[in-house]
DNA sequence: TATTAAATAAAAATAGTTATCGATTAGGGG
DNA sequence: CCCCTAATCGATAACTATTTTTATTTAATA
């Protein structure tokens, strides 16, 4: 596993515990856990770490293109180490987001772009429903 | 074209000055205003108009299906009289929002219903990017 | 027209996020 | 390895979008 430090140091930014903290966080987790999740998670371990710092760190990533910003209707945002665009799920009765790949998106950009003048460069696709778990859930109760 | 007082009664509200004029600016205007923009539009035609009004009118209609939600990751939700979920293309220079409609989604949906185990029902699609008028601008600049 | 439940305006509350600012710390130069 | 300086940190205040509260007004119906 490449050096979370490194990576900061190369995107230019100094190396704090804190920052390195909230990247390996999301690193090792799918789920996309938003601001006060992530703090909540690192507080036990980081006793020195303020809401506030995170809010300042997730958007120094977010600017330097390490994170991704997810927005899927919630109050909130959620955050993502998986930077590339790709589309999500989210159930609409856990609240649970999941990642998705799906290639059709590509040829989607290309028909907007030729059909209509606009210049794709980045998608969201966010399917809104109700996933495995709680449909068995519902059949059951 | 249908009175929008009588849309409205028939979802079982109650017929006010305020809800129609939220209502009818939605239905004319193909923009995606949020509750500010449709306030301030609002205000000058009717002075005894409030923005926790113009919240609470389109909660409810919100509800009711009349209109529909749209984060495109603004700090503000904007909102549609088209209730039919549909694609949106933002302009990341601009910030126009326009429409879109695309029958590649159903096949998507398909997929992700058959090959996960997750029951869609609506999606969110929005192309983030330049718009045609923005990219001649840029390259008159 | 009187009744009544519902809707309104204004103000206060809340949630998420950002800005401020003095204290602290990372990292290069010596 | 230590010192210096600029960058970052944490705490808290401020801010923005939205929701709730409350007292008042209004629409629908009898």
């Amino acid at each position: 596993m490449k050096e979370t430090a490194q990576i900061l140091r190369e995107k230019g930014l100094k190396v704090t515990p804190q920052r390195i903290a909230v990247y390996n966080m999301l690193l090792n987790t799918i789920e996309h856990p938003n601001a006060e999740t992530i703090y909540k998670a690192l507080e036990p371990t980081n006793p020195t770490m303020s809401l506030a710092t995170v809010y300042k760190t997730l958007d120094y990533f977010k600017q330097l293109g390490l994170v991704q910003e997810l927005n899927v209707g919630e109050g909130s945002s959620r955050y993502d180490a998986v930077v590339k665009c790709h589309p999500h799920t989210v159930c609409m009765q856990c609240g649970k987001v999941q990642d998705l790949y799906l290639d059709e998106l590509t040829e989607i950009h290309k028909k907007v772009e030729e059909e209509l003048d606009f210049e794709v460069n980045c998608e969201q696709l966010i399917l809104y429903g109700i996933c495995g778990k709680c449909r068995n859930k519902n059949k059951e109760g």
